[in-house]
DNA sequence: GAAGCCAAACTTTTT
DNA sequence: GTTTGGCTTC
């Protein structure tokens, strides 16, 4: 054990190693600034509260914010503790973790374990039905209603705990004795974001089908009602706790053993305002968790100083924040450029040609891997990425269009999630369809009132039909559909008979013939086809992970595998991307937690930085700041004098957040002007 | 009744 | 650039 200590606290500093070596039971906060090696405080406390407090290592729980940082931390924790207890460890989102629990106690609150996970793109289709017959309603007073507004209203109030019913109730209550008629936009909005949250709810339990925030909300009651479902734990860490909201927080304290808490969190780097996230949920723990320790982490690892000193400039703007500092031991470096560009054509131009620039310069000493772009927004990517092409410059684009969101990824699912849940209705009205079997909206509707008035799943009653149990519909459809139920069946089978994900997705790609439907409906079905092969690798990983984590096996592989790909954030070929030495583009919401050598902000202009539609000013120059601290080395932030803003050229200002700086550091910071 | 084609509108951040 | 909606053709 002697040597198993040496070869991790021995690597921490001061401030790290008390983290560390906290007391188990007393409920602790690390404010770590960013670069502060945080991960590696949390995976050696994790070490040490296994080898040094004899912790079974199921007892931990260890709640990130990304997948992708969960198996970050398995890959480091495993040269300390080896891979079977590293399998053994509960690790993952607060949404990994709900889903994982729901699927094996589902029945304790009344859900059946086969149900689907809805995602946002699905919710938005169901509000877009939802929303229909409200159209006259709101012609009539000149107005419009957006599913999405709708969407972000009801999730916004799933994150606090407010339900459908407290919502109508309140809603209710507010206008009682008004007409629709006489409703101001934003009331009637109100009123119907409550009905219809209703009718959502309704409809998504009909479907067996839970949405993102219903994952928290029904995890939240089943840990609580069903105590034995968090009988193991023993201590639970959470990092980026800055960003939990209200559900999370509450989540959280249900599966806390007594004080055993240990959270890592920076209110600098607090960027998900807009998803509810709570900075207040760290007072909240002060008051729930008496005794609660404070541990700051304040050296930075990770950046020159000339780096440290802008990014500290920038954030010492936001009067309001707490007071924190962050130093390095690093020599100071370069000085960060800032850089006007007439247009946003010569600004990607500038970035293509400096990266090209500085590759040669240092003789391959950088690469292109060494190089990100932050932005904003996913939209500004464009015109960097064909300036880059055009200087042949390779890049990968992390969580833009993302992988399981692409229509050849979400057609093939639709099959696998029809066969595991057959009420899901999104997925069977996409896979009946697909390849196009002349079943159109007509036909659906009959079989949609048909199958109500059985009181069974649409796939059911189609069956029906195929065996001849029901009689065809009005327009005959027997013959359409018989090949979809046939598809279905056989790999319903191969599903009960616990078939691998891949081999099914195989079998399907056969059955539908899916590569010649791509090449019939699709331009770019070369691409598309990549994709597939992409799924059914994704597929192949899951399953041996899965087998290393000796996840239970009375779930299904193809359940495991669906769940796996609805909370998947982004395609796990990050992996190979690495080493292919591409140039990253991803926006600063998606950097977060990552480094590069070089990192460039495009755009830091009013209305990008801060975001024209954020009207949390504080948290737009937060985000600036986490972009800012994710270089080691250099740092661009560029800035043009007009841009195409929705389709229309704008002249815009360079970013307030940089001009306090300029003009309030002028001498420290002497960043280099170039027009 | 379904599918395919063209014009128009719309673009924050994500589990 | 991408998706949606309306219109025409099969």
């Amino acid at each position: 054990m002697d040597s198993a200590h040496a070869s991790y606290l021995g690597l921490l500093n001061h401030a790290q190693r008390q983290a560390v070596e906290h007391p188990p039971a007393v409920p602790l906060q690390i404010l770590a600034g960013p670069g502060s090696g945080k991960t590696k405080v949390l995976t050696s406390r994790i070490a040490h509260l296994i080898l040094h407090h004899g912790l079974p290592p199921s007892s931990i729980c260890a709640v990130t914010f990304t997948n992708k940082a969960a198996k970050e931390m398995r890959t480091r924790l495993q040269t300390l503790l080896g891979k079977d207890r590293v399998g053994e460890l509960k690790m993952g989102t607060f949404h990994s973790l709900c889903a994982r629990f729901l699927r094996k106690y589902a029945h304790t609150i009344g859900l059946s374990d086969n149900f689907s996970i809805c995602d946002a793109d699905e919710a938005k289709k169901i509000m877009t039905q939802l929303l229909k017959k409200y159209r006259e309603l709101l012609a009539k007073k000149d107005m419009t209603i957006r599913e999405g507004l709708v969407m972000s209203k009801i999730s916004q109030a799933k994150a606090k705990g407010i339900t459908h019913i407290n919502f109508l109730e309140e809603v209710v209550r507010k206008y009682q004795g008004v007409s629709l008629e006489d409703m101001n936009p934003l009331e009637l909005q109100e009123k119907i974001t409550a009905e219809v949250y209703q009718e959502y709810e309704t409809l998504l339990r009909k479907n067996n089908a839970l949405d993102f925030d219903d994952l928290l909300v029904y995890g939240v009651k089943m840990f609580k009602e069903w105590r034995a479902a968090v009988a193991w734990c023993q201590h639970i860490l959470v990092d980026e706790f800055q960003d939990t909201n209200i559900i999370q927080y509450d989540l959280m304290r249900t599966i806390a053993h007594k004080g055993c808490v240990t959270i890592v969190g920076d209110p600098d780097q607090s960027i998900y305002g807009w998803r509810s996230a709570e900075i207040e949920n760290l007072n909240k723990m002060k008051r729930n968790f008496p005794g609660t320790c404070e541990v700051l982490l304040e050296e930075n690892y990770r950046s020159t100083s000339a780096v440290l000193r802008l990014s500290l400039a920038i954030i010492a703007e936001d009067k309001n924040r707490i007071q924190k500092s962050l130093h390095t031991s690093h020599p100071a470096g370069k000085t960060p450029t800032l850089r006007s560009c007439s247009t946003e054509t010569n600004e990607a131009a500038f970035i293509a040609v400096e990266i090209k620039r500085l590759v040669a310069y240092t003789g391959g000493l950088l690469q292109f891997e060494d190089f990100a772009i932050l932005l904003r927004f996913n939209a500004l990517s464009r015109v960097i990425e064909s300036s880059l092409q055009k200087e042949g410059i390779p890049c990968r684009i992390l969580g833009g269009h993302r992988f399981f969101e692409r229509l050849e990824v979400k057609d093939l699912l639709a099959y696998l999630q029809v066969v595991d849940n057959p009420d899901f209705y999104p997925a069977f009205i996409r896979a009946v369809n697909t390849p196009s079997r002349g079943v159109g909206e007509k036909t659906l509707l009959e079989i949609a009132s048909k199958a109500e008035q059985c009181r069974i799943s649409h796939l059911a009653f189609i069956e029906r039909i195929f065996d001849g149990t029901a009689p065809d519909i009005k327009p005959p459809a027997k013959r359409k559909i018989s090949s979809f139920v046939q598809t279905i069946r056989a790999l319903r089978d191969l599903a009960q008979k616990k078939s691998s994900a891949a081999d099914i997705i195989q079998q399907l790609i056969k059955a539908i013939d899916y590569k010649e439907y791509l090449k019939r409906t699709q331009n770019d079905w070369e691409s598309r086809w990549a994709n597939v092969q992409e799924l059914i690798n994704f597929a192949t990983e899951v399953t041996t992970d899965a087998q290393n984590r000796n996840a239970a096996s009375s779930e299904t592989p193809l359940r495991f595998f669906l769940q796996a790909s609805s909370l998947s954030s982004e395609g796990d070929n990050d992996g190979t991307d690495a080493t292919n030495n591409k140039v990253t583009i991803a926006t600063c919401h998606a950097a977060k937690g990552l480094e590069w050598p070089v990192v460039m902000i495009p755009s830091v202009e009013e209305g990008t930085f801060p975001f024209a539609r954020n009207d949390d000013v504080e948290e737009e120059r937060r985000l600036l700041y986490v972009a800012c601290t994710r270089a080691k080395g250099l740092l661009f932030l560029t800035h043009t004098c007009r841009r195409m803003i929705a389709g229309q050229q704008k002249d815009v200002d360079r970013s307030s957040f940089v001009e306090n700086v300029i003009s309030k550091y002028p001498v420290k910071l002497s960043l280099s002007i170039i027009i």
